[in-house]
DNA sequence: TTGTAAGCGTTATCAA
DNA sequence: TTGATAACGCTTACAA
């Protein structure tokens, strides 16, 4: 019982291969009478159009290639969100999954193998010079989301995070804090962004800048747990922790809550995302609101931008967060 | 700057473009020599072979089709292990998302244009009747990951929410519990299984049955909130609070606690998962653990066992859930 | 409005 | 070990 192709369908019906695929494709040329009559002996075979087939024929492709990490549940939300951004310009998405086992450059060769007209590149790791020699292979218009910087080889949607921490810095320094210390995440390119966020916010305010790295590990909770033991072993702990991201925000309150440490009357803690550990109400975290449906929105827009477009230079697109103030700041403690 | 193809390999090269074909694919019939040239010549060209023509060509297809919710964290984890899973087979994966303006449906079409092999379908919203029919239009196994029973149309791979459940609930009734609650998400197929589960395990402690129906709403922190709500409505608490999975049982854990009710002390809760959420140590909640890597394997190995064998019935896969002890349960209060 | 012919990049079959 | 030829299902250009 093989799958009816447009052949079937035309033999059915009685006319030409051709003229059943004008009809399905909605291309003018084909009557009325017969459109319905292929339509309806598609419907009663079975027909599903071969995409593969379609795919080798067609001049240019109708397919954006979108690269995500399901780990990440922002990522998942972006990608939520380009399926209708994509649909209303009549493009569909083929997705790749980068996990443990499988790099971004896998990921993105693999929709390459399907001939995408563009490529959407969520959250990599990859640095700039390798993001480089990816879309160098691609010749197709490449945007990354989430972090990187202007330049000639490939689109840039980020939410700005130095503005998102300046926010939450701002917020601390007028409640009244001094001593302001930072959980950064080296190995994640866009945690770079968001420490020059906070440098630039505590020197403008004339404060002591106070970088706790931690090396080799990301946006995790174990990573902030990390952070929150490196300041417990401190002589005098920060009034407040600004976390690269939610999860590390939420692994210093855990690690702080459990020795003891009152949040927010002794130290104010704040994260990055607005993701949904955040919007619990027993964290409860100020945070930096990145919207992943004008994240999604953006990227599709970039890449479309430049789809047959050769002579277009990539951009820069900064999608702007907001602050969503919660109940881990407050003041700082009378000491 | 075209793509590179095969014959512009063999051009560059002086061979025949089969003998191209024979070298990439790792078959029998090329001298070493060749094979090495071959490459070579692939890799300074840049050759990527494209999926639509070899899908096209291909008898037999070497991939599979995965449909999930990205807005759901514990099926991205699933997709994440299907990835070397499916790859130990030499298959490779097709992903398509459901999301809210995206049915099952639409995207079992979408993976079913692209010839997979078979279909692995994660938590999907569809009733049984509706499965089959899709199954019927797909004519290559399918496989249901997260609910349904048996039934001669496709393959099953569930957690046994009813054992996960009657874990959960006889810890409870050992804890001493004997008013024990159950949030019970109409609309979601795998809850009907755990609802089960609670009604045969307070059953046979000879106890009284109590389900909290969410009517409309599914497994969402809304739910168990809305749940939590009704039961605070009631003269006298249940000691106990079984939710159909984490996200529940967060809900109803918020809402109790704004309320001044205890958690453990005055009512204990649990839920159904070991979802991040779960995990979290301000949260720190008993529940039933589904690993999802291992759903992922049974789910590959169950869509493989039928693939080019369509007189193999399709079977049942059960895994088992386990029981998770945190800080969420106690004995019930004196009172 | 409809049909004819060609070709996309690959794999499969068979002959050299 | 290698090469010629056909075919997969579809779209495109053009002729009827």
């Amino acid at each position: 019982m093989r799958e009816p192709t447009m052949a079937d369908i035309a033999a059915h019906v009685g006319v030409s291969r051709q003229l059943v695929s004008i009809v399905l494709r909605d291309m003018p040329g084909a009557s009325t009478e017969t459109r319905r009559v292929v339509r309806e002996a598609a419907a009663t075979l079975g027909y599903r159009p071969h995409m593969g087939a379609r795919s080798m024929r067609q001049t240019k492709s109708r397919h954006l290639g979108v690269t995500f990490a399901p780990a990440h549940a922002t990522e998942s939300d972006i990608v939520e969100a380009m399926y209708p951004a994509a649909a209303a310009h009549g493009y569909s998405i083929v997705l790749s999954a980068q996990t443990q086992t499988r790099t971004t450059v896998q990921a993105v060769e693999e929709v390459l193998g399907y001939r995408c007209a563009g490529i959407v590149v969520i959250g990599t790791e990859l640095s700039d010079p390798e993001m480089s020699a990816v879309v160098a292979r691609a010749k197709v218009p490449v945007v990354a989301v989430g972090s990187g910087g202007r330049n000639d080889a490939y689109d840039v949607v980020r939410s700005t995070g130095d503005v998102g921490i300046g926010l939450v810095v701002a917020h601390l320094i007028e409640l009244g804090h001094r001593r302001v210390a930072y959980v950064h995440a080296e190995s994640m390119p866009s945690a770079e962004l968001r420490r020059q966020g906070y440098l630039g916010a505590i020197g403008g305010a004339g404060l002591e800048a106070d970088v706790v790295s931690t090396p080799g590990r990301d946006y995790t909770e174990e990573a902030g747990a990390g952070a929150g033991r490196a300041l417990l072993d401190r002589a005098v702990l920060p009034t407040a922790v600004v976390a690269g991201n939610d999860q590390q925000a939420v692994g210093v309150l855990q690690v702080l809550s459990r020795a003891g440490v009152g949040v927010p009357s002794e130290v104010s803690i704040t994260g990055f995302d607005d993701s949904r550990f955040a919007q619990l109400s027993s964290i409860d975290l100020t945070t930096a609101r990145q919207d992943p449906a004008q994240m999604g929105q953006a990227a599709v827009d970039a890449v479309l931008r430049r789809v047959g477009r050769p002579t277009v230079p990539p951009s820069v697109f900064d999608v702007e967060p907001t602050l969503v103030l919660r109940t881990s700041t407050a003041g700082p403690r009378q000491s």
